[in-house]
DNA sequence: CCATTCAAATACGATAATGTATCTGAATTC
DNA sequence: GAATTCAGATACATTATCGTATTTGAATGG
């Protein structure tokens, strides 16, 4: 019986495509970019070097891939939580309740941390790499301006400012728990971030 | 004349050491660990590969041994921080300059992400990599803890938990500025990690 | 049902880095 | 000042991974 119903040579690409960036962002995460071979890669997701060759130009690619994704992600979920909130300590409640359970997947915590090692040192002014993340800050930024709009409150820093506050401090801890997982309490993220955001925003009476 | 002054088989072999050290900590920043090959290191220090294995068992021991040195001078700049500050917020202003001023240091930072991730992943109980840095952390603790008593604050966040998430941010807005040097003022860490502290701790009336 | 195409497997050559083993010449020691 | 020791250089064997070139077998399409 069995539900394999059989796939389209498109279907079947795509869902190899899927494996092997599934297995890439754990063998990342796990040995970091240059210890992961993409011997191990493919053959993490059940493959062999050639299918991995047929999907992707190199390892630099489905890195690349991956980090694409990851931050379109992250926008997307900061949009549904910002129309979610009614209000600000909703909003920061809902904030530190997603970093909590990021935190809580070691894979995420080194494979961020991965990218923004990678994303630095590719670093030149027209990489790829340095425009993408360069989008995503400005998006992000944008974002956390209507938020502090949206609820009235007003900054010691900057939008942008608070931005890349809030990033280098989940970030930051996300290695700081892969560094030593147990103690690093799983609800810090949330708290810091809360401290953070309260420290740097005033009400606007 | 020169003051080429002949040195000792020890002060020539320490010597050495040292440069190879300095070498291997831009070797690693520019390029990660992986990539850093000790031919690279070696040359770079002026020395051919045999100067690095006649001082260092491999490249891991002289990463590790940049580790502990790090370690060791945060803890000390720290104390002497501490020991100079006469109030709180001279306190707040004081570790907002050392930042800055790292953070000014393109090569701290990434090697600062590089230490933090390395240690992530040979993270296992009786690590030697793990023993040095719960040292490190849980002595970072007891100096916070200190520093709140002798300055009459009380914080929301444990003192372990208040080293953990300074740590990070600091860490974060590392990565985040070596990502992209001239988005992040250099001011920024300063603001940043005084905005954390206020929010994180009220003072005791 | 045969021909074609293309995803994925296999085979291969090239490169690069590691660590060891051996050598050399300048400091040390007697 | 001859013998010895040891820091550092050179040579080498080993291993790993990369990316390409070639092959295979299952979907497609006539």
């Amino acid at each position: 019986m069995r539900n394999a119903k059989r796939l389209s040579r498109e279907e079947s690409q795509a869902r190899t495509r899927e494996l092997l960036m599934r297995s890439a962002a754990r063998c990342f995460a796990e040995l970091g970019f240059d210890r992961a071979s993409v011997d191990q890669i493919a053959e993490n997701a059940g493959f062999s070097r050639g299918a991995f060759y047929s999907n992707f130009a190199d390892k630099d690619a489905i890195f690349f891939a991956l980090y694409q994704r990851h931050l379109d992600r992250d926008l997307r979920d900061f949009e549904v939580l910002l129309a979610q909130s009614a209000t600000f300590e909703n909003f920061v409640a809902g904030a530190a309740a997603r970093y909590r359970e990021l935190g809580d997947n070691p894979d995420w915590c080194l494979l961020i941390a991965e990218f923004q090692l990678r994303a630095s040192r590719a670093a030149t002014a027209d990489d790829a790499f340095a425009r993408t993340y360069a989008d995503y800050r400005s998006e992000l930024s944008r974002l956390i301006d209507a938020t502090l709009e949206r609820f009235g409150r007003k900054g010691s820093l900057t939008p942008a400012e608070l931005a890349m506050s809030l990033l280098a401090l989940s970030h930051g801890l996300a290695l700081e728990r892969a560094a030593s997982r147990d103690t690093v309490p799983m609800a810090l993220t949330g708290k810091a971030m809360g401290a953070l955001l309260t420290g740097a925003t005033a009400a606007t009476e």
